[in-house]
DNA sequence: AAATCCGCGTTTTTT
DNA sequence: ACGCGGATTT
């Protein structure tokens, strides 16, 4: 980490001549210095000649830890500051936001601004694109929907209905995941369909075109299409495709290795009127391709872009020896790669640990204790984090976490975004800028009840589509209304009159949208409505979120209005809610953690079938490649870790309700060296949790005695043995049976 | 049309 | 174990 300070050669990284400071294209764009003196100092050589290459096509083949965001960044700065570059010529692309939002806070220290400058993933780099020129595509306007996978599904649903088919033999998200596939390779393969089954192939083939059919009519368009129609719009109009590649002059594409060919394509647009195309990736990280990126695009980058400069960042500035040992030799086991040599001058650390547990509940327990040792010594909570393999272990260790009262933060997961209120209230607001949209009409036309029921919205639909009109349009109809029943009637009615008022709030801030239809909802009566049984706390909570989220959008983007805000929520998902510098602990899956570091990592769940994943094996492509990509994964894991790395494996899992046996990983055998078995590696029970200051636990608890736990609720104490840290309680919990308990951690209290 | 009950699939990963 | 969607009842 020191390698900062190490070299501090003079200035001369061959500045020349700053160009005339450009025009700025707003009040308030990036502001253009002049070069910064030393920028490149604290570079070592190749990261070095990567920030200093100038024109035509660059590969930086970046090892994890080695310094490839610092070098984007740089190279950004760098061309700005010496005046080869004004902000708005220069694009960045990342796959998630949370790369992009980094990436713009770098630049933003360096620069105090970011205006101008495009840092952005394919997905908004191309809404963007759609929202400008989306007229140029039959069929659309620039107030077209994003319809996520939830979206997608209920569409799918109802045309697989529609066409008579039964939506159980086929699925809808089993046709939307092959639809979507489809649409990711469909530049690679041409349009042909390798159908298994004939009949099968054509019933899917059938639902594909009503799809896109009805996605036309709705002015909606999935993930995929977003990528799709720019690539349509740029083969279609080149004079639009130029526009974009004579602007943006310098070109950048992080973690190339996962590029897909949709993304390769485009990028290929993007560069195709000056070749100045700067990828960087690692092709032991890729982790994609389950969703079509293909690695040849990076392997072959020198072959596609031909006197391409080639970079290779080796050093590694992040994990201590072993840990950057361990997780080489584990990645060597794949074949299909080319060998790589990863250094550091730091020293080899501890040794990594593996954690042996029961099942998944001692599995969380150990790591949570394991975290709470470590804070007792001194470490802090936003230190650490905690991956696994699937969203379902998720629970198991957000519960043990909860009892040991480690505060923790969850990346992505249940997503935001896809809670039912939040949901309705979204899909109010897109009806409101595209009325077009039937699903949105579907969502909410009965939200808050208004007696609108599948009847009345199906002789609905079908007028609608008999005159080919949208459902809004429908349902101001009167003649479209005869067909319909009083309450129905009396509730399409007072429909139509809301959606009418929002029409009118169409250029309004979202944050007064949503405050109208609040008001207009009775917030109190639709709360109660959608009550479940657990309360109406979370969802009205939620509510306010979304509310100070809109303001807090309007506020950074006075002008962006509805639509831009309903882009914001269908892009940004709130994987991207992660706070950096708070005293948490982080849980993400493996794929989430790519990009990130720790100075502590635990992988739970480092086991066959999970770790390399049973599906991964069995399914589709060829299961040594699937292998592979497991073994990338678990790689990509490993290399997050700074100091510690601590793999644990459980010998019983619960899957579905069902426990089942397990064997570890075999990529733990993969690892050379000796690993600490079991228990804490460095610390003695006792002084890991005497460490951490207990709670008063004696507070007068007795054999016998009723108890109050926050998540076992009320018990009885049968037994109480040890002392100290080490003191436990038995306690037979109304609900929850018997339970023993480490009484620092379960914070009992008498009941009352 | 709304409320309740039952059966089924779910859990690989994400924009 | 759990939640969703569909079928059943009220």
């Amino acid at each position: 980490m020191d390698w900062m300070d190490v070299k501090a050669v003079a200035a001369g990284s061959g500045e020349q001549a700053p160009r005339e400071p450009a025009p700025r294209d707003a009040a308030g764009a990036v502001p253009v210095l002049g070069p910064i003196e030393g920028l490149l100092d604290s570079l070592n050589p190749p990261q070095r000649a990567a920030c200093e290459h100038e024109e035509g096509p660059l590969l930086i083949l970046a090892g994890p830890g080695s310094g490839k965001t610092r070098v984007i960044t740089h190279r950004i700065v760098h061309l700005l500051t010496t005046g080869r570059a004004r902000p708005d010529e220069i694009l960045a692309i990342t796959f998630t936001n949370k790369a992009a939002r980094e990436m713009r806070d770098r630049v933003e220290k360096r620069l105090g601004g970011t205006k101008g400058l495009w840092i952005s993933t394919f997905h908004s780099l191309c809404a963007r694109i759609l929202r400008r020129d989306a007229e140029a595509l039959t069929g659309y306007t620039r107030d077209f929907s994003i319809y996520d996978t939830g979206d997608r599904n209920l569409l799918l649903k109802r045309l697989i209905k529609e066409l008579g088919f039964d939506p159980k033999r086929f699925r809808p998200a089993v046709v939307g995941g092959w639809i979507s596939n489809l649409k990711n390779r469909v530049a690679a393969d041409g349009l042909r369909l390798d159908s298994d089954g004939g009949m099968e192939g054509e019933v899917y083939d059938k639902v594909r075109r009503a799809y896109e059919a009805a996605m036309r009519e709705n002015n909606a368009l999935d993930f995929d299409d977003l990528l799709l129609k720019v690539l349509e719009l740029f083969d279609e109009h080149p004079g639009i495709r130029d526009n974009y590649s004579r602007r943006f002059r310098f070109v950048m594409v992080d973690e190339y290795q996962d590029t897909n060919r949709v993304q390769y394509l485009l990028t290929q647009h993007f560069a195709s009127h000056h070749g100045n195309l700067a990828v960087c990736g690692d092709p032991d990280q890729s982790i994609y391709a389950w969703r079509g990126a293909d690695i040849r695009n990076i392997l072959d980058f020198e072959k596609d872009y031909g006197a391409a400069e080639l970079v290779r960042l080796e050093q590694n500035y992040r994990s201590k020896g072993t840990i950057l040992a361990a997780a080489s030799a584990v990645i060597a086991h794949n074949n299909a790669r080319k060998a790589k040599d990863l250094w550091t001058e730091d020293e080899d650390g501890e040794r990594i640990a593996v954690l042996e547990c029961g099942d998944e509940n001692d599995e969380a327990r150990e790591i949570a204790m394991q975290i709470q040792g470590f804070v007792g010594r001194g470490g802090s909570y936003g230190d650490m984090a905690i991956f696994y393999r699937a969203n379902f272990m998720q629970r198991a260790i957000e519960s043990a976490l909860r009892l040991a009262r480690v505060p923790y933060q969850i990346v992505g997961g249940l997503e935001f975004y896809s809670k039912r209120e939040i949901r309705d209230l979204v899909a109010y607001l897109r009806l409101v800028v595209n009325p077009a949209d039937d699903v949105a009409f579907e969502r909410v036309v009965n939200v808050p009840a208004r007696g609108v029921g599948a009847t009345s919205l199906a002789r609905l639909s079908e007028w609608a589509r008999g005159c080919g009109v949208s459902l809004v349009v429908a349902a101001r109809s009167s003649e479209a209304l005869e067909a319909i029943r009083g309450r129905a009637k009396k509730g399409l009615a007072e429909f139509s009159a809301l959606i009418e008022q929002l029409v009118s709030l169409r250029e309004a801030s979202p944050a007064v949208v949503l405050d109208f239809l609040l008001e207009e909802f009775n917030r109190e009566r639709w709360l109660r409505e959608m009550d479940d049984g657990s309360g109406t706390d979370d969802r009205e909570a939620n509510i306010d979120e979304l509310r100070a989220h809109a303001e807090e959008y309007d506020r950074l983007h006075p002008d962006a209005g509805l639509r831009g805000f309903l882009e914001e929520v269908a892009l940004v998902s709130d994987t991207d809610n992660m706070e950096s510098d708070v005293a948490k602990v982080t849980l993400m899956t493996l794929h989430s953690c790519k990009g990130l570091e720790y100075p502590y990592v635990f992988i739970a769940g480092v086991e066959e079938e999970l770790l390399p994943h049973a599906r991964a094996l069995a399914e589709t492509m060829d299961p040594d490649a699937g292998l592979e990509e497991e073994r990338r994964l678990f790689y990509v894991g490993m290399t997050r870790a700074r100091e510690r790395l601590f793999l644990s494996h459980a010998g019983t899992r619960l899957f579905f309700g069902e426990s089942r046996w397990t064997r570890k990983s075999r990529f733990l055998e993969e690892i050379p060296g000796e690993l600490v078995e079991g228990g804490r590696p460095d610390l003695e029970e006792d002084e890991a949790l005497g460490a951490y200051e207990p709670r008063e636990v004696d507070a007068g608890l007795a054999v016998g005695q009723v108890v109050v736990h926050d998540h076992f609720g009320t018990g009885t104490i049968l037994q109480l043995t040890g002392s100290g840290v080490n003191a436990r309680a038995v306690v037979d919990f109304v609900h929850h049976g018997t339970k023993q308990l480490l009484l620092q951690y379960a914070g009992l209290s008498p009941a009352s």
